[in-house]
DNA sequence: CATAAACTACCTATGAGTAGGTTGTGGGTG
DNA sequence: CACCCACAACCTACTCATAGGTAGTTTATG
């Protein structure tokens, strides 16, 4: 039996279940609903809630630094590859999702330990890539000399998730835009 | 019968309860236990959870407008008044809970249209005193008369919401406080 | 004595999770 | 080649706890 990848499958829906709703409000039978299978086979791929999680959380980890270094190894020029970086988290957000990681900190007091420390490294490597893209920015003059890079990439993570948030909240995709636009041109007159 | 004012102690247990685990994962039997009360006294209140919602928020909106005003009203200089609101996000954060805007506005979507459209002006009044502060700082040259105020005050409302997520996910309220710092100086450049 | 504010006792739906049975397929072995 | 066994993947049919919510009763007070 067996679909081409049952398993991926359920990933898949369980992460934009999560990334519309939440994980609280993300049940097995919504997901059971979503991929056509029963409840308790998916029962079956993640034995408990949080198995799916941890699996969820580690594969949007390599996911996610791939499509950053993607764009930070590109030939854009550090402001595009900015941009680029916002792009990705307003075309989820046009698409009615918030960064997986984001929804799940939220509600990150309700997660195991475990997962909560899997959260952050996952978040760390992320930053770490957006880092890479204000490192090249400050050799070549883009930013000043003194700019501590990993900051500016913390912040700018921070604000990402932020106005990702608030435009759901405005019901505005528009926000994002404009907001996103805004904090480019304050970073490209550093 | 009936202790000082049951309603208010309700509603601030449930604005604790939200702040830190979020709407979908606090329950009417958690805020019975908190407040000590049976869960159906509770329903005498609120009828339906999404009447304590809305209560919620339009006390919220009201506390933090007041909140904000005696910011932006103080004898403080324009930076100074902007610490002091991301102050008030730290200090919360530092006692486990996240802007109630902020928690609602993720999980948005599992709430109905109306309480859904009250999110959204709660947000808006509020921004609304952080862009007088901007305003001010543009009369008094703090910023560049180019400045636009009102996404400023978005762009600003949208990094601090972001960045104590943020640093609930990362476990360490000091992410905050370093890069809050790090925003007001990119600010105080302009 | 009317009313506000609390209570006990219940309802139905749904949550995560389990037990144990069915089915399809690929790999040996007689 | 036919048989059958083992296992993966899925199923039905449950469990028990909790969710939000209701009905109807008690109690204290102006």
């Amino acid at each position: 039996m067996g679909r081409t990848d049952t398993k991926s499958e359920l990933l898949d829906c369980a992460q934009d279940l999560i990334q519309r709703v939440g994980v609280n409000a993300m049940s097995y039978k919504d997901l059971s609903e979503a991929v056509d299978i029963r409840k308790a086979s998916i029962h079956y791929h993640f034995p408990k809630k949080e198995d799916l999680i941890r699996a969820l959380l580690l594969r949007c980890g390599h996911d996610y630094a791939m499509h950053y270094r993607e764009v930070a190894s590109s030939d854009k020029t550090v402001m595009q590859k900015l941009e680029a970086i916002a792009g990705i988290f307003e075309s989820s957000l046009r698409d009615g999702k918030i960064c997986l990681v984001g929804m799940l900190s939220v509600e990150s007091t309700t997660l195991s330990d475990a997962v909560q420390g899997t959260l952050g490294s996952t978040v760390n490597s992320c930053v770490g890539i957006i880092e890479s893209i204000f490192i090249q920015g400050v050799s070549d003059k883009t930013f000043c000399g003194e700019m501590n890079t990993s900051e500016a990439a913390h912040v700018f993570h921070d604000y990402l998730l932020g106005s990702q948030i608030m435009a759901r909240c405005l019901r505005d995709p528009d926000h994002f835009s404009r907001s996103a636009r805004t904090y480019l041109s304050m970073l490209s007159n550093l």
